[in-house]
RNA sequence: GCGCCUGUCGUCAAGUGGUUAAGACCUCGGAUUGUGGUUCCGAUAUGCAUGGGUUCGAAUCCCAUCAGGCGCCCCA
């Protein structure tokens, strides 16, 4: 019989594993809840439509990396990223009229069909945050805050925030025609992926890793258009806000005139935070300002920032954590009264297990050295006493006790 | 979609053409009929991803397929 493994990209997350995976997540509801953010679920799949509007057709997330399939005539998608659906739920639910900020975070599985590599899977997770209706730049300040804090709080250092402006549509596209301009000279020189980047999202262009392209790039006249502060009087004045409050609440950041980010809803701030442990996908958090998404998806025209995390890349720098042995393994050959006293401690909120296969006494407390903490035996003599023996089963002390007794404070 | 590398027990592996495919860990059993984890003994791959081929002989060489890893692209 041929055995069905799992599929290309995907991965088990294993017992040993969870450990890690219930830090990650606890911390996230910790450190959000701190700045007011909520919570919020939204399904794994979603209209195709939402997708191709939100994140943009002209990304490869859209363009080649959606998992979409047909029922009852809906085309429907796996979520390749959460932003779109939450913004869908903020639409749908009327969330305008809360009393902005609206600050939501999430954690799920995405799905984009790439090629898997290190830190690059088909299904994987993110953990992000979304604020809605602010557009001051105090905002953009304290999302990028959340995610500092949160990575602080994983115990996470070595991080770099990387941080440029694209402007508002206007700017940018001022910027677009200029660095056209000035690259046309040279479109015949440029790789395949650059020519028709040139046409589609120019942007793009300055991300190339072909050294060919990079040379081009790195042109006096290209540079100059590349490192000129194109961005607007308004786009500029948000930006140098958001670097007062970063430096009042000493957040080191780089400026990074190339980071752009690939998805097309972002305008003006956008952030990364890369790690130098990771190999060659080295970002584990990306976000952004997304002004007009909510209004592009049919909503009241409202501002918003948010990032998104890769957990699977958090939890390699995170590394191992130990799994938690069981408070107490019941060693005793009468199993009905092994069960008994095991759901009595149960009840008194104590994790344990007792033998259910009824094998000899020294195995059952070589069992329980294996995975408790404290070996508690029932013997003949105990159950006639009406007793339990407690052993500590790293000192080897032990101590026998009355059954009545509520065991929680000499387990825990 | 493209390039490079790799597939031997549940895991980590030795083996690079010549008899029964090392070893370690894990698991299980025993020494040990109420005192363990550091001791000792034993069990566990008729098979080396799959299918062909070369050869007297293949885990070992060749081809194909499949799977995985890494890099490009892109992204978390």
């Amino acid at each position: 019989m041929a055995v069905i493994k799992v599929q290309k990209g995907t991965k088990d997350i294993l017992p040993s594993e969870m450990p890690v995976w219930h830090f990650m997540e606890a911390k996230a509801n910790e450190v959000f809840s701190k700045y007011g953010a909520k919570e919020i679920r939204t399904p794994i799949f979603e209209a195709t439509e939402l997708f191709a509007r939100g994140v943009g057709d002209t990304t490869d997330i859209v363009n080649k990396e959606m998992y979409t399939f047909e029922k009852s005539e809906r085309s429907l998608t796996l979520r390749p990223e959460n932003t779109a659906g939450v913004v869908r739920s903020f639409i749908e639910n009327g969330m305008h009229r809360l009393s902005a900020p609206v600050k939501l975070w999430y954690k799920g599985p995405m799905f984009r069909y790439e090629r898997p590599q290190a830190g690059r899977q088909r299904q994987f997770h993110q953990v992000g945050v979304e604020v809605f209706g602010i557009k001051q730049p105090a905002a953009d300040a304290e999302v990028i805050l959340m995610a500092v804090n949160y990575l602080k709080a994983l115990g996470l250092n070595d991080l770099a925030v990387e941080l440029n402006s694209l402007g508002c549509p206007e700017c940018r596209e001022v910027f677009k025609t200029k660095l056209k301009e000035v690259i046309k000279p040279y479109l015949n020189d440029l790789c395949p992926d650059c020519q028709a980047r040139y046409e589609k999202n120019p942007l793009r262009l300055l991300d190339c890793k072909v050294e060919e392209c990079k040379a081009i790039y790195a042109k006096p006249e290209i540079q100059a258009i590349i490192q000129s502060d194109f961005i607007c009087e308004e786009c500029a004045e948000h930006f140098n806000e958001l670097k007062k409050y970063l430096d009042a609440l000493n957040i080191n950041y780089s400026i990074n005139k190339l980071l752009v980010r690939g998805l097309d809803y972002y305008n003006r701030t956008v952030f990364e935070i890369k790690s130098n442990n990771l190999g060659s996908q080295n970002a584990v958090c990306g976000g952004g300002r997304y002004d007009s998404l909510v209004k592009n998806l049919g909503g009241e025209d409202t501002p918003a920032i948010g990032f998104a995390m890769g957990m699977e890349r958090l939890a390699s720098l995170i590394g191992e954590k130990e799994d938690k042995k069981l408070d107490a393994f019941i060693v005793c050959n009468n199993p009905l009264e092994a069960v008994k006293l095991t759901e009595e401690l149960r009840l008194q909120g104590i994790n344990c297990e007792f033998d259910l296969t009824n094998k000899k006494f020294v195995k059952q407390l070589e069992k329980a050295s294996k995975v408790a903490k404290f070996a508690l035996i029932l013997g003949e003599d105990e159950i006639a006493a009406g007793k339990v023996t407690i052993k500590n089963l790293e000192t080897s002390e032990q101590k026998t006790i009355e059954r009545a007794n509520n065991f929680f404070t000499y387990l825990k």
